[in-house]
DNA sequence: CCTAACCTGGACTGTGAGGTCCATTCCTTT
DNA sequence: AAAGGAATGGACCTCACAGTCCAGGTTAGG
């Protein structure tokens, strides 16, 4: 009993500090947020109104500008930075642990598995070709999220290097570069194809250009 | 003199059929079309106004319609199509006869020079970055694009197995297609960066991947 | 159970932007 | 040089859409 009242208060005082959102409101909010991103996926942002997403999420104008009182710059803001955490999310926890070769092919089904049923709504694709790239703080945000990938995948070569699988002279971070050019291109590509096939001939070139620097542990 | 007439007369019955253009009227055209480009690669097309490309070209509201009576849709395809006729012709003639490594580093050379300057502007991050590809006239015209750049590349890589210079096994469209997604990644992860590095990066790394395939004539 | 804050509905407004119209000027052809 | 059509200027219209406001309901916490 006594641990629900404290309870209870330590969450009002949150609620007070921190954000102000009852369990309802993070709902709500959530839903919109969903909604929006899914339809700027389709739709790309310029061509996505604020009724759109208010009869996607049978909410009302007052609802929208009540979660995100920017309007809807800070409604974008908040999609893309969704859209971009899940890009990272969905390859988790391979993304982390690129450390051997089965890792890495493991890793590129993901990869495939993941786009295969709509390339042209995938996140990275929605990112980067649907939201308003002048924007500053978009733009910040997808450099970033290229910046955070990178380095994820530069992490795991070097600890293949650190095996000896990897050769030692080989400048990873040139590699993850080349790699990520190898995704983002196919699936520019196959957004504009309707194809996958972009994407896997680009992933596959990009790890055959991979095992060129493999070497075997001593 | 009658050669002069015989020519007036013809240019009459020219403009009547096919265009109704005097050669004033195509100037102020290709003026708007040029104006209309610029602005929508630095700042996209949903965020180009026609008042904005009225104001660059120094035209009128009419004039804009004169010349592209389906209004903002038909200025943003023929924008973009001659953004797409750029990206190719800005290539050749080295694209036409990539039948040599030689061939192949020149034409390395080449993308790199003509992106240097201001790879957030150049022509192909305008038409797959800023042009809105929902519109299915748009997006088969930058998949037409691909498909021809594809086309080039490949054609130039069975030039050079028959040479000898490349491995016959070899499946030319997958490498093109291969390489065509390294510059289109590297140009997106250089939009997003303000770099030209990744574009380097992801060409060499494609070359290199080519060469991987590299025999020697007989 | 009460009260204060959050949540929601829906009407209202202002404006930016696409598109229309017509009068006027300029050019081309005969 | 006259006439017909193209080129131009600019006012005007319409409307979608971002953003505002307030009243009423709902929930949380004491």
């Amino acid at each position: 009993m006594e641990w629900t009242v404290k309870s209870r208060t330590l969450r009002s005082i949150w609620r007070t500090l921190v954000s102000m959102l009852t369990r309802k409101g993070v709902a709500t909010r959530a839903r919109i947020l969903d909604a929006a991103g899914e339809l700027i996926a389709q739709n790309g942002a310029a061509e996505t109104s604020l009724d759109d997403v208010r009869v996607a999420t049978g909410t009302s104008k007052s609802q929208l500008f009540h979660y995100f009182p920017e309007g809807k710059a800070q409604l974008l803001l908040a999609a893309a930075e969704e859209q971009a955490r899940k890009v990272l999310d969905d390859q988790r926890p391979l993304l982390d642990h690129l450390d051997t070769w089965e890792a890495w092919h493991q890793w590129q089904q993901l990869i495939l598995d993941m786009y295969a049923p709509k390339i042209e709504y995938c996140h990275l694709a929605a990112l980067t070709s649907q939201f308003p790239k002048n924007d500053p703080q978009i733009g910040a945000l997808i450099s970033g999220l290229f910046g955070q990938w990178q380095e994820r995948l530069a992490h795991g070569l070097g600890n293949m290097q650190a095996r000896g699988l990897l050769d030692p002279n080989t400048d990873t971070e040139r590699l993850a570069v080349a790699v990520l050019a190898a995704i983002q291109g196919g699936v520019a590509i196959g957004q504009a194809t309707k194809s996958l096939t972009p994407l896997e001939i680009a992933l596959q070139a990009a790890l055959d250009h991979l095992h060129t620097h493999e070497t075997v542990p001593a």
